[in-house]
DNA sequence: GTCCATGTTCTTTA
DNA sequence: CTAAAGAACATGGA
């Protein structure tokens, strides 16, 4: 049986934040915002942005992905991203469903575009976050980029050897870190460095080209994967329809300490690097190959 | 009541 | 000085 409790949250990383970004995406775009609700100012960035007056009477221009921020572009020209932090939802309901608690933004709209079949209804946008690591981010007319690392999916081998050269720290710790590759985070790392068989604790510089070429490929199949299984979801995650994602059953050791491994039976070993809980294959992942 | 999970940002240490 | 490690944040569930 491999079906444990479902204990941990789910923080939503590039699988996750795209699954969102796919169902949005034809919600959106082309629909025109009527109001704004913000039950709490202090998920705003920059402190003190107003918010409202920037987006009613705006049309969605666009709805794209970068790292795990989604990004929206307005009519106007301005863009803004929302980032789901660990526990954050964006989901488009119906304005007659009462708001879940810890509802901090609704963004009311008039109507979907090119909505080919009936009536165009209006409908909410609603970004709940319990634990509030998330929040919106005005960005005015600057770029979505600001600290961020390459895509992971259309990363070159090249490009990942130069940038994992730069550094001594554990491939997993480089992994995580957004300005070096952005869209990885815990659960991701972890199986991409299983299918690539990396010990996590390999310092990164010390990592061969081939290496380098099979993570490069294990991160883009990984990722691949995960988004065609819509996510993955341990507790909380939901799409933009309220749809769970099915990637958790397909982990290979992420949350699976001392269960066997797939791939040769071995007990799954947990560590715990930079404060993060890492799980490994001690027998397919050997230091230094 | 305690501990834990997590991503990002800020602070401290080497 | 830089690189890396660590703390803080929030909060529901075990």
């Amino acid at each position: 049986m491999d079906a444990p409790p479902e204990r941990k949250l789910h923080v939503p990383e590039l699988p996750e934040v795209q699954t969102v970004v796919t169902t949005l995406r034809p919600r959106l775009t082309g629909a025109r915002v009527v109001a704004v609700h913000l039950a709490r100012a202090d998920i705003l960035s920059p402190a003190g942005t107003d918010l409202p007056p920037l987006l009613t009477g705006r049309t969605v221009a666009s709805v794209d992905r970068r790292a795990k921020r989604i990004v929206f572009t307005l009519d106007d020209g301005n863009r803004f991203y929302i980032h789901l932090g660990m526990t954050g939802q964006l989901t488009v309901e119906s304005p007659e469903a009462p708001p879940k608690n810890h509802t901090h933004l609704t963004i009311e709209f008039a109507e979907a575009a090119r909505r080919m079949t009936g009536p165009a209804r209006p409908f909410h946008l609603r970004f709940r976050d319990p634990r509030r690591f998330g929040g919106v981010t005005w960005l005015g007319a600057d770029a979505a980029d600001q600290n961020l690392g390459p895509e992971p999916l259309t990363l070159r081998p090249a490009r990942l050897a130069k940038l994992l050269g730069q550094t001594r720290r554990p491939i997993k710790s480089a992994l995580l870190d957004q300005t070096m590759l952005a869209g990885l985070g815990n659960i991701y790392a972890d199986e991409c460095l299983f299918l690539a068989r990396i010990h996590p604790l390999t310092p990164s510089n010390q990592i061969a080209a081939e290496q380098v070429a099979a993570l490069n490929r294990a991160i883009k199949l990984t990722l691949r994967r995960a988004i065609r299984a819509k996510g993955s979801t341990l507790r909380d995650f939901v799409d933009a329809d309220g749809a769970a994602g099915g990637y958790r059953q397909k982990h290979a050791v992420y949350d699976r300490a001392a269960e066997p491994c797939r791939r040769c039976k071995t007990a799954i070993v947990r560590i715990v690097l930079t404060g993060r809980s890492t799980c490994f294959c001690p027998n397919c992942q050997r230091a230094n190959g």
